[in-house]
RNA sequence: GGCUCCGUCGUCUAGUGUUCCAAGACGUCAGGUUCUCAUCCUGAAGAUCGCGGGUUCGACUCCCGCCGGGGUCACCA
């Protein structure tokens, strides 16, 4: 059996958001499934839309999500260059024989004649076809004038691996333009030659291509190839509105996920989720999981909208399912500024006590903050907390204080707050929602925490005491 | 407008003719776990399966029409 390969093809022009990203694991999966290979070429026949360093932004954002390619740009590959810019030489000898055997012209018009008979059209409510004004004795393709494809409109079906059996009728076939007037190929002539000549055995690519593909079959066609398989994926639709998940409308960077602290794991499942299930309820997949399991035809053939609250739980789901020290080898770099003196093995508890609320980690410096340096008390915390803001400063202060005298003698082990914290319980006659709430907000100034006491015996006696006299200095 | 794809709880999905007055997850709400936040557990609300016709003993599942949404009709990919 022939050896499938797969590709992902992004033109230069900027970032991989969750959308486009989809298409590179999709591919990858059915590469790695297969013992296959991945490719990433690079589509930059449009020099004008190129954008400085997305190439390094998108190879990054590949290695970053872990989706690593066997041949490309960077690394090279039995056929490379893989840069269509490094390959007109090949888009050439294809063109020619397509000019040889009468299946291209050149386009004898000017871009507003063009223009015109496209209003035209519009005017009369009909799509465009540039074929209805095919030049009858066009001039000699000088290579500064557009070359065109000579269409033989036809019907067609065909299976797409997703989409399932489609087709349509020849009024979707036109001259579409094989050379631009600048030198380069287009996009709809350079992939079809770059595909075969790379042996590429799968296409996958967003459904905004759907509508070409009768005339890529036609052009399969008039150069004698035989058309790889294809799989058009639904788009992935931005969380607002009925669009497809775009730059212009807000759509985020996938290296921002990265950044902002989402496992390279739960991106490749959460992205995964986007319109693919192995038909069971199963949400987490280990990615070796989705490696063995992925299959073309159970991938959704609507759309899918972007949910972020969904990537936060599973990303959180991830999170809780690592090992603590291999989490603190994730996390180094977000710790806040405050941290940098502290142990690491002080950070390790701090990240043992977070561990479980933590949602991604760009939020550990909001949740662990106080356990590095000492807040400023802040009495809204009492005079906001519903418990705390009916008694009076006077009470407050005299619950702080026997407080203070109880712990105050401890091993601070959590244990041993433990048992001191109860016994406080009973002796100052108040609730724990009263007494713990009072306690947590002196030693933490903050509004949440994890446990009093696993808290507290980290913090350690010292830190604690003082804390608790400050707020006690507020009080008075 | 032509062509084309899609249409199950707010969201992601399960469901390929009789087991579905529709299942799981996220989110939401309520309760429990000696304080908060979170975790965990329990429960609740939430889809007349876009609408209307067929076919069939039986349809979310097949067929037709309609409606709604998307894509496309570039010397962009």
């Amino acid at each position: 059996m022939k050896q499938i390969r797969t590709r992902f093809a992004p033109s230069p022009t900027g970032f991989l958001h969750v959308g486009g990203i989809r298409t590179a694991l999709f591919a990858w999966l059915l590469a790695r499934q297969n013992n296959g290979a991945f490719i990433l070429r690079f589509e930059d026949t449009d020099q004008k839309r190129e954008v400085a360093g997305a190439r390094k932004h998108l190879m990054d954002s590949l290695h970053q999500l872990g989706l690593d390619y066997d041949e490309g740009p960077d690394i090279g590959g039995p056929f490379a260059p893989y840069t269509q810019s490094q390959r007109l030489a090949n888009y050439k000898i294809w063109a020619d024989k397509l000019v040889a055997s009468g299946r291209a012209y050149a386009d004898p018009y000017s871009i507003d004649e063009v223009q015109a008979y496209r209003d035209e059209a519009r005017a009369n409510k009909q799509a465009f076809l540039y074929r209805n004004h095919r030049p009858e004795t066009p001039p000699i393709w000088d290579g500064l004038r557009p070359l065109r494809f000579k269409s033989d409109p036809k019907p067609y079906a065909w299976t797409d691996a997703v989409m399932g059996d489609l087709q349509t009728g020849p009024e979707v076939i036109d001259d579409f333009i094989v050379m631009k007037s600048d030198g380069y190929p287009t996009y709809n002539f350079a992939h079809i030659i770059d595909d075969a000549e790379m042996e590429i055995t799968h296409i996958m690519r967003g459904q905004e291509f759907l509508a070409s593909v009768p005339n890529y079959l036609n052009m399969y066609e008039a150069l004698g190839l035989t058309p790889p398989i294809m799989a058009t994926m639904p788009h992935v639709m931005a969380e607002n509105g009925n669009k497809k998940l775009s730059k212009r409308d807000g759509a985020k960077d996938v290296l921002d996920y990265i950044r902002d602290g989402f496992m390279p794991e739960t991106l490749r499942n959460f992205i995964a989720s986007l319109g693919w299930n192995d038909g069971t309820e199963q949400e987490i997949f280990t990615t070796e999981e989705l490696v063995a399991k992925f299959s073309l035809d159970h991938v959704q053939r609507s759309g899918a909208r972007f949910d972020e609250k969904r990537l936060e739980w599973m990303n959180g789901t991830w999170i809780r399912g690592l090992p603590l020290d291999e989490l603190a080898v994730r996390v180094a770099k977000y710790w806040p500024d405050e941290a940098a003196s502290t142990s690491s093995e002080y950070k390790l508890s701090v990240l043992g006590l977070i561990q479980e609320r933590l949602k991604f980690f760009n939020e550990i410096p909001e949740l662990s903050r106080f356990f590095f340096i000492d807040l400023p008390v802040n009495p809204e915390l009492i005079s906001g907390n519903k418990q705390l803001k009916k008694f009076t400063s006077y009470e407050l202060l005299g619950w702080l204080q026997t407080a203070r005298n109880e712990i105050a003698d401890s091993n601070f082990s959590a244990a041993d707050l433990t048992d001191r914290l109860n016994r406080l319980l009973e002796t100052t006659g108040q609730k724990p929602g009263v007494l713990f709430s009072l306690i947590r907000i002196a030693t933490t100034q903050s509004p949440a925490s994890p446990g009093l006491a696993e808290t507290m015996a980290l913090l350690g006696k010292d830190r604690c005491l003082e804390r608790i006299d400050s707020q006690s200095t507020h009080l008075a």
